[in-house]
DNA sequence: AACCCCTGTTCATTATAAAAAACACTTCAA
DNA sequence: TTGAAGTGTTTTTTATAATGAACAGGGGTT
């Protein structure tokens, strides 16, 4: 159900960058980002060539991902980065197709923020802030959230989330279902 | 190394046709035949919903792949039909790549015939007729084959077999290197 | 024979994958 | 601070997969 997760997974696993892998393989880098992303739906042959170069075969290839469907546990070093500029979201679970969960473990280095175009999507949101504060609006509502406090909202009202102080901002949220 | 083979093997042992396989999967029939004579790679999207049909999944689908690259013994009813139009060829492996050697159990129908244009191609060829007769051509010789008879020449020389009898022909053929 | 239903193959069109290059960003060293 | 080398992403073009329809043959009925 999730070639691009498993691929990902594999490659970090081996500390393999995407150019890495494309070099040992002969495949241009652009298509692993965009295999990785599910955004292409690689052909066979394609495929068999990439996981050849990790070491592995297509069987051992496919078993690992129906094991990663099943996977209970996940060790700090395997949570699935997908944030970016300063905001780091580490999901649990790289396949998130079919669930009803999405988990993160969320840093926001000093002066980060969403964005001033407020988020909005379906579904809700919750989490706790473990340490540092967070500047958290939501609709016309607007706080501060330190140690222990925590949000709960539905996800269709816009939302934003602003780091303003001189500590990275460390929150645990989970929102369902999940949005990316 | 043959997702076409693999998949040929498996669906005929499920006594499935192409169409009926490509009913219960949602595939175009005519997708299956091309990707069963390895004419197109297909996407790992594709032969997953395939394969499911069969169904089974990738991971044992590849697994299957490799068990028949060191496959040893075959029953008759595993030997794949590459021929046609009266003429049957059933080869010994369904995978001939990187192999040395093809090897053929062949009937001719009576009334059939390799065609008035002579075949040629790169190698040799042997074999031994089992039952019938059969008339070959090769070159500028001509000849008929009865049981216990057999030939081998070079396969650049053009050649034909055709069998002119009331009864089919049995021939068990072998050529290097395998060239269909 | 004429028809129907099945088989697998082939072709023209459309959709999409793959490559190559440009892009945006980070890190490190000069 | 500037440049070089690394990261992953995105875009444009080209190649190719996938579809749907047409094709050609096989087997059985009427």
């Amino acid at each position: 159900m999730d070639v691009g997760g498993t691929l990902y997974a594999l490659r970090t696993q081996r500390g393999l960058s995407q150019r890495e892998l494309a070099r040992r393989c002969g495949v241009a880098n652009g298509t692993i980002s965009l295999i990785e992303s599910n955004a292409i739906n690689p052909s066979v042959g394609l495929l068999r060539q990439i996981v050849n170069a990790l070491p592995m075969n297509l069987s051992e290839f496919f078993a690992f991902e129906h094991l990663e469907e099943r996977k209970l546990f996940y060790r700090a070093s395997e949570l699935r980065e997908i944030g970016g500029k300063g905001i780091s979201y580490r999901q649990i679970g790289t396949n998130l197709n079919g669930r009803a969960l999405q988990m993160l473990n969320e840093v926001y280095a000093p002066r980060t923020d969403t964005g001033k175009t407020m988020l909005h999507h379906t579904g809700e949101e919750g989490g706790v802030v473990i340490s540092g504060e967070i500047e958290v609006t939501v609709a016309d509502q607007r706080t501060i959230l330190g140690p222990g406090d925590a949000y709960y909202f539905d996800s269709h009202l816009p939302h934003r989330f602003r780091n303003i102080g001189q500590e990275p901002c460390h929150i645990v949220s989970a929102a369902t279902p999940p949005s990316f």
